[in-house]
DNA sequence: AATGAATGAGACTTCATTCAT
DNA sequence: CATGAATGAAGTCTCATTCAT
């Protein structure tokens, strides 16, 4: 009564009949920062992000184990695509140590970097006292790397200019803050900085620090 | 939508003490400060807030309206002290504009108002998108007040020494980002930068780009 | 406003039945009804509702989306039934006036229709404003089409039998005051008037009106 | 140290400082039904209540013993008043059975006694079991009483008519439930139904089963 | 007698997580 | 792999009642 010749449904071929384990996660951290942006941390919920996804409500602790989780690993995410924006930069820079620094500056506003949408994930998690710790135990290395690096490039312009009275962590701190103060104003008041100012905010502070070498370049 | 008459089934056990409303409103913002630095704004609920008050759960919405009310009572309190704090000391300040610039800047990292409670707050409100809307729809005028005044010092300063090559916008708006930005150091490395040392920071950007005020009196 | 992470403390005790929405949907509604009538609409809550239908506290928002939601579904659903009712008997009643008018009167008072728990349902939104107001906006178009019925099937009655001094609207109009003044008694009065005395009040009511038809059939 | 003739502070005049326990309770009973008509019954609070008063919150607790008392409290001054009016119209009114009968149905549409206000108040005791029950309870008695009446003057009005076929129990229920069902059409539906042609609804119908008493009197 | 701040039980609602399908 | 119905803890808010003043 049944001897129709069946032929398996899934060939070779088409056997993955759905998205794979890395596309579905990093569309639902996509969603995630979407939806972070759109309704912030603590209006996300599994619906939100899932919605945004076009996926069912239960597939978020199918992937991620939990909301938690999901969110740490946003933000490791950013964190990384943040670091390797940087470093990368830091990297295919000129060798001038000012080159290298000034394209350290110029990762932090990077149009694909610097979007209210992701700015909006990185004050979440400064915004309360549980995320910061979690930011930190994620996050420091990155920073750390950076102010190190950020330092030792201070050190030697201050080195090739035979600046006086400078400090490089100093100035290296410095910079630190203003990303964060320039971004905040960034994500704030929208109309008013954009990410291009705001680079020339970080460039105008160190042509005034180290004006010998911004004589000739004025960038 | 409910409609049972109910009737307590214990009586009270702690006697009632009655306060005036300013003294019990002011407890409560207290409170709330003191679990938004400890909880997060998100793991700030009506009892975290009360528990810390000594006081009954009802009490919130009886003296605010609700908790969305008491959060932005909260921040306006806080803005209200902020702004008398760096008006009075702009104010008192000597004749000089630097002097009154300086004022200002000091003012933001006064041991009473640059607290890791306080600031937990602020940055509460910078967190998330809802609440920026809240924080510019109470704060904006206060920021921009002060914008304005060290915009037109800094002109002043800039006339005084005749700097050139100085926007005043410029340096108030640089002033602004590194406020922020030294703040969510203090907040997220309490550590790694004192009060003491951002001010220091600040005055120092301001000795590199105003040298001839600053050569006699380092500050 | 809060956005702690939460996990359930608890696992999940009894097994889970997943049940069609539907079906879901009308359990609670007939959960709804048996609650009001025995609570009163305003000792109906989430709780009474879903312990009546052995389901946990937060299935009404999910199936419906609210408390006021589920009411006014419930009162659809029976505006909904009644209508279905009369209107079938209406249709389906033999071609005199008369026997249509008889069919819409006893449809009124049918075991199915007149329960003391469906009547409870009825007067808990007759018996306040806001929900006076709903019950117009859901069930106003259902009562005017039997009152046009209604009004139309006596005018076709009063011309064959040539009655005269008797306006059509007059008499519809006193129906559905006996209508609901018979179910009040038979609400608030449950040994005193059966569903069958009523449905003969009506009927005497109509044969003293309209003597010539009852002269034969009695009813 | 305390010579000082002292007078009493309150003459024998002025003793009575504020208003007689009478008067409060009545002003809040009619605070009572004012909330009732405008909140309906489950949207009346102490608070509402005692702002229409213009009293303090704490005041009902102590004229009337509990929320539930004042609402009792209620429903017997409108029951007293009810049957006080229809009462006193039946005994004032001409010595003939119809006189009288038609002197109790004018009152229950006389434009002190129906108003939605009050109206208000009756179906919200109808809405409901519990207050079914109170309903029962507290007016029981009266509506028994007025039944009997009805009942009387119907056999006396049959016996002066010598009208067949018509029993007076079935006039007298059959006059309850119109008193009812107009009401709650005059509540329902305001602009549709005024108390006047309620009345003439019911003195249509008398008129009727009792053509012989109508055929002088047309009003 | 009166006020109104305070209490606390309980209502509605949200939502992370689970799991039958 | 994926869906989405279901659970139940926890949060916000309301309000009858109490009682110091």
């Amino acid at each position: 009564m049944n001897e129709v010749v069946r032929q398996p449904k899934t060939g070779p071929k088409t056997r993955r009949r759905t998205a794979s384990k890395e596309v579905r996660r990093q569309q639902l951290i996509d969603a995630t920062i979407t939806s972070i942006a759109r309704n912030g941390i603590g209006g996300t919920t599994m619906s939100t992000v899932t919605e945004i996804a076009g996926l069912s409500q239960g597939i978020v602790n199918f992937h991620f184990r939990s909301k938690q989780n999901l969110f740490e690993e946003t933000l490791t995410f950013l964190a990384r695509e943040h670091h390797d924006h940087w470093h990368k930069a830091y990297t295919d820079a000129g060798l001038g140590a000012l080159d290298k620094l000034l394209a350290i500056v110029d990762a932090h506003f990077h149009p694909v970097i610097c979007t209210r949408k992701k700015l909006s994930v990185w004050f979440a998690f400064y915004g309360e006292a549980g995320r910061r710790a979690i930011y930190r135990s994620l996050v420091d290395n990155i920073d750390d790397e950076r102010f190190e690096i950020s330092t030792e490039l201070c050190r030697l312009i201050i080195e090739e200019g035979g600046y006086s009275g400078i400090e490089p962590r100093f100035v290296a701190q410095m910079l630190e803050s203003l990303y964060d103060g320039l971004c905040l104003h960034i994500l704030m008041y929208p109309g008013s900085l954009s990410r291009d100012e705001a680079r020339r905010q970080v460039r105008g502070y160190l042509s005034g620090i180290f004006p010998k070498h911004f004589e000739i370049s004025p960038a």
